[in-house]
DNA sequence: AGCACGCCGACT
DNA sequence: GTCGGCGTGCTC
């Protein structure tokens, strides 16, 4: 990088001209800042780097050449401390501009969640080990003190809680010990704990000739540049396995390893099936990860010790530096799409990272997204099918229950065949779910008396009656308050109703339909944290409870083996709403909900209650179509030149006072390219028109697939000038209409 | 994102 | 008369 500033060393110039770097901070800031270098300071792209920023320090990535005909030399500040530590690799780097060009978003804030953990960066803290001491003290000797030195005696130096442990002591004596001088306090290697690593050769599950040829072939991809292959298979068809042989083969090649899941609290039986293949734990990261860990783990990463790393979307700004393999499980789910801040889909930047680290991505679902087929169908993308059940498991039967003729009686919302088979399920002993994709005791509280109904203050939203915790919530803000014994707006008492059926109050009733049945409530509510949902799981599979209801959280990827009964209460649900993806995703989430029916040697039962039977979702659904149901939602997509055919863009005009957000949303709306391959839709108020307290309006920019969104939106967005406290955020592809 | 500066309400 | 609310603006 000093290139140009090496060859300035010529006779007559000064000995050491000003030497600039652009250092990016982690902050939204639009642009990298320049700092001077100091003469004996040795600067390359990548390196972390403390800088002052204003009056405080700041952390930074050299990002490159600082530009001698930008800021003036004078007000240039020097480049504090060169940080040591790893530096950020160049696919990482690469990645944060790429994202940011992408997503119309600064670059700093990208950075920001490519170095998550600032004490990362700051050398480990010292770890404190304990040897005998040279001399021994004269001291009382206790039971508990003769046996920590009997522990220390001979074998390495340990950690206090390590050799406490070896002692059956607590970490007090050994302090105690040291302190009076018995032991001798030494310094260990940081972060020295070795971790067992994955290892390819250990001998995994059997599996079947067509597993082993879709396995074969995952793992030929390796180390073939870069590609993007979708394995597809129906649940229970042993797609994992088959792309552990993949992973296997990037292990060989002493690669890392990236497996993106969707929900990491939920991944206990994942990660089974992974220490089964490979004899040990893989690098586990999520955002909730406790500090220390976190640390570590981000550490290992930089440093290529961490071989395999599970994680949430945010594991693809992790510092790989020999990141061989990506595999994005369950590609079609949404929460890849991250809503807030950096507005960016996982699925898609991963394939991004795939290409300019030129490796092989692996998208992985049952249900893949159209985007994902399309790209199939045009030859980008490779394909590898799995057509079986694996042990020759058959796929549930899906049934309609049509409730325009089996209308439940007042008041309930399971209807007379989906109670009959409950009963039969229960009366042979084998376990159902009930899914209802509804948190609380009723999505709706009104007044009988004058037809109030109980509103979020912040937002265009009913507050949802949470009967277990007596509050009333709103879903969106997380405004909480009081049931009010009398109408807020008519002061009638008694008067207030529950309208519609949310899982507490599905409880209620299958209680009350069977009393003697073992029922369990599993909602983000109930379960909270990766420790809650294992136990869940395990009681489920131990087959302590008979009954499950639960939300959205029970459709991902568990194995309940007595499971044989599947209702769906409302599958209606997901279609309201006019949203562009509503059909591809009720189709996808009720195709994994059924997923779970009968998958060893029984047979499973799927109800899926609906208003709407002749819907093409329903249709599908019965008669196990997915490939017809795509190929149906493709043409619609296609003939409106909706995504993926066409290109889509929202901005969401957002502000406290709604008649600047109004102003600023209609100029956008004037200033608006438009021709005949551009055009823009609204301003619309958004789908929830108050969110937070900020009125919020939407417009949309479609374009055919050859325009540049990009340049496009830079554009548009420099023409128009907005008031004060109003905000326009631009989510590039949106996928939630929210 | 911090941390300043700056201009209007309730305290010693 | 000051202390302090958070709106607006800048940081190489």
């Amino acid at each position: 990088m000093p290139k140009r500033h090496a060859s300035s060393t010529g006779p007559n110039e000064k000995l050491n001209p000003t030497r600039r770097v652009s250092v990016l901070l982690p902050l939204p800031l639009g642009t990298a800042y320049d700092y001077r270098q100091p003469a004996d300071m040795e600067l390359t792209p990548g390196d972390f780097v403390s800088v002052p920023l204003g009056r405080r320090q700041t952390v930074g990535v050299v990002w490159g050449e600082g530009d001698p005909a930008g800021i003036e030399e004078s007000r240039l500040k020097d480049v504090a401390a060169r940080l040591d530590c790893p530096p950020m690799p160049e696919e990482t780097r690469r990645l944060v501009d790429w994202v940011s060009r992408y997503t119309l978003s600064p670059a700093g804030a990208v950075l920001r969640m490519a170095m998550s953990i600032p004490e990362a960066l700051e050398p480990a803290p010292p770890r404190v080990g304990y040897m005998p001491a040279e001399e021994m003290p004269d001291i009382r000797v206790t039971a508990a003190r003769k046996r920590v030195l009997e522990a220390i005696a001979g074998g390495p130096a340990r950690g206090a809680t390590e050799l406490a442990r070896e002692a059956a002591v607590s970490t007090s004596v050994v302090t105690g010990l040291a302190d009076a001088g018995a032991l001798m306090r030494v310094a260990l290697p940081a972060d020295g704990d070795p971790v067992a690593e994955p290892d390819p050769e250990n001998p995994g599950p059997k599996l079947n000739d067509e597993q082993k040829e879709a396995g074969a072939e995952l793992a030929g991809a390796v180390d073939g540049g870069f590609s993007v292959t979708l394995l597809d298979g129906v649940t229970g068809a042993g797609k994992t396995e088959v792309y552990f042989e993949a992973v296997a083969a990037a292990l060989r090649d002493r690669k890392q390893v990236l497996v993106l899941v969707p929900e990491i609290a939920l991944t206990g039986q994942w990660l089974t099936r992974f220490a089964r293949r490979f004899g040990a734990e893989p690098e586990l990261w999520h955002s909730d990860l406790a500090r220390g860990r976190r640390r570590r783990c981000w550490r290992r990463i930089a440093e290529g010790r961490a071989r395999v790393v599970v994680g949430a979307r945010s594991a693809l700004f992790l510092p790989f530096s020999e990141l061989g393999l990506i595999i994005v499980d369950e590609e079609h789910d949404s929460s890849y799409k991250q809503e807030e801040g950096v507005i960016y889909h996982a699925r898609d930047m991963a394939v991004v990272r795939a290409r300019l680290g030129e490796i092989p991505a692996i998208l992985v679902s049952a249900t893949p997204s159209l985007e994902t087929v399309t790209n199939v169908d045009s030859g980008r993308y490779r394909s590898q099918h799995l057509s079986a059940r694996h042990g020759g498991a058959e796929m549930p039967s899906v049934e309609l229950v049509d409730m325009r003729r089996n209308a439940p009686p007042r008041q309930r919302w399971l209807a007379p065949p989906l109670v009959t088979a409950l009963k039969e399920t229960l009366e042979a002993g084998e376990q159902s779910l009930l899914f209802l994709n509804r948190r609380g005791y009723a999505p709706l509280t009104l007044c009988r008396g004058c037809g109030h109904r109980l509103q979020c203050p912040n937002c265009t939203a009913w507050l949802v009656e949470h009967r277990f915790s007596g509050k009333l919530q709103c879903h969106h803000c997380g405004y909480a308050t009081g049931l009010p014994k009398e109408c807020p707006e008519c002061g009638a008492e008694d008067k207030m109703a529950a309208c519609g059926p949310g899982v507490e109050r599905l409880a209620e009733e299958v209680t009350a339909l069977f009393p003697e049945a073992r029922m369990s409530l599993m909602t983000s509510d109930t379960v909270r944290g990766p420790e809650a949902a294992a136990a869940f799981i395990e009681a489920i599979a131990n087959h302590e409870i008979d009954i499950i209801l639960g939300t959205q959280i029970v459709a991902k990827g568990h194995h309940f083996p007595m499971l044989t009964l599947v209702g769906v209460v409302d599958a209606d649900l997901g279609l309201m709403g006019g949203d562009l993806r509503a059909s591809e995703r009720t189709f996808q989430l009720l195709h994994q909900v059924s997923g779970r029916a009968g998958r060893e040697d029984r047979p499973g039962r799927v109800m899926l209650q609906t208003y709407h039977p002749d819907h093409p979702v329903m249709l599908a659904l019965a008669e196990g179509a997915r490939d017809r149901f795509l190929e149906a939602e493709a043409e619609m997509r296609r003939d409106g030149g909706w995504p993926p055919f066409g290109r889509l863009v929202a901005l969401i005009v957002s502000g406290r006072d709604e008649g600047d957000v109004d102003t600023a949303a209609n100029a956008l709306g004037r200033a608006g390219p438009n021709s005949k391959d551009m055009r823009v839709l609204g301003p619309a108020p958004a789908p929830l028109a108050i969110l937070r307290g900020r009125h919020r309006r939407r417009l949309l920019l479609k374009a055919t697939r050859d325009i540049d969104m990009q340049k496009v939106l830079r554009q548009w967005l420099s023409r128009v000038r907005w008031p004060n406290g109003v905000r326009v955020q631009v989510d590039v592809d949106p996928y939630s209409f929210l």
